[in-house]
DNA sequence: TATATTCATCGTAATATTGCAATATATAAA
DNA sequence: TTTATATATTGCAATATTACGATGAATATA
């Protein structure tokens, strides 16, 4: 059916299902780390950049936009996109969390 | 198109978004935590601790499987799944490194 | 004001994902 | 061998995602 059923997950479990689904694609990633990089923030040579269409690439930041990840600062014509730090690191803790169980010890079936 | 262009992007940038893309269900968020939880494996009563059908958990579970992070062990009519923490570490190093770069120095543009 | 530049939005085609019923497969038990 | 149980696979419908051309909105410059 191409929906997800939601209802029947915890919020914790959509929670980070949605913020590694926004992570889940290159070009996303590829903004992220170039707006790592250069610390102070970066415009539209992110089209340059990574090798998509304007269109598409803003589409990305919409994404990445929406879970509040990056921001963006009009000046002039441009647009100036930086990483929203709080935010990031939340992200950064929930996966932290997510992964910071102790992984299966071997005593199982496996 | 719906297509990913791979190509353009790095094989990290590919492989962060792959596994990030994997995660980025709720349903095999519910099933890895189940997983880590109970230490010793699970068979297909995951069906039933998650409320989706049973194809649909088993095409899940081969998602999982396929990026190595759980194995299946066959145990007369039922198959008894665990995490792989080898490759759990893995990915669980790969997401550190990638979100563990500081945060945006406030003295970019927002 | 007219034109150029930059970015967002709209519309759309191609493909992917999600979920399930039906069915196949494999093993255990009778 | 037959039947039951557990899981995988197939096929399909509904929806989502990706990418881009065309266009719109906003600001800067001539």
């Amino acid at each position: 059916m191409g929906l997800t059923k939601s209802e029947i997950f915890t919020d914790t479990q959509n929670q980070i299902a949605s913020l590694a689904k926004v992570i889940g694609h290159p070009a996303r990633v590829a903004i992220i780390q170039h707006l790592l990089k250069l610390n102070s923030c970066i415009c539209g040579d992110l089209v340059d950049e990574i090798g998509l269409a304007q269109p598409t690439i803003s589409q990305h930041l919409k994404e990445l936009k929406n879970i509040g990840l990056i921001e963006g600062n009009i000046e002039g014509t441009s647009v100036c996109y930086c990483i929203n730090p709080n935010k990031f690191d939340e992200v950064k803790k929930m996966f932290i969390e997510f992964f910071g169980q102790k992984s299966c010890i071997k005593d199982g079936c496996c």
